[in-house]
DNA sequence: ACCCTGACCTATC
DNA sequence: AGATAGGCCAGGG
């Protein structure tokens, strides 16, 4: 529980971004960052979702809040100290929503974002740049 | 009340 | 190509 306001409506624009990524589908910890408005804050994203409370008379809780969606950039489902089995229980979740997990050679779990076509929420203003998150392969110049 | 860590990301070397 | 450094700011000891 977050002691400034400020954190605490964080921690809600956080939690309403991750409500926001649809079923099967992942995204990264900075582009929930970036739609918020924060992009600077990659970390906090990952404080608040550890911080999400249990309790379900609150707003947002860990049963209505899709935890399990947002990952980090390399793909890797890490773990914090305090839920080290955190990983392993969101590995789970993931596939019970169709969404492929790789075991790598030192047991980390990972998501292969490319098995299930990871589409991430554009921002605005990629949307209007027209960037598409597919395999589109810009080999020089970007435009601008 | 101070200091370090943290479910990270990006830029630079 | 990979490795290192820096930054962000709230939580926890």
């Amino acid at each position: 529980m977050p002691r400034t306001p400020e954190a605490q409506a964080f921690f809600h624009a956080v939690y309403a971004a991750v409500q926001e990524i649809p079923e099967g589908k992942v995204t990264t910890y900075g582009h929930i960052a970036k739609l918020i408005g924060t992009p600077q804050r990659p970390r906090q994203v990952g404080t608040a979702l550890k911080h999400l409370p249990s309790d379900t008379s609150l707003r947002y809780h860990h049963d209505n809040v899709p935890w399990q969606r947002p990952g980090t950039s390399s793909a890797i489902l890490t773990e914090s100290r305090s839920q080290p089995e955190g990983a392993r229980n969101q590995a789970a979740n993931l596939q019970a929503e169709g969404v492929a997990v790789t075991t790598g050679a030192l047991g980390e779990l990972m998501v292969d974002f490319a098995e299930f076509g990871w589409f991430p929420r554009l921002l605005p203003s990629e949307e209007a740049a027209g960037v598409i998150p597919d395999d589109s392969d810009d080999d020089d110049g970007e435009s601008e």
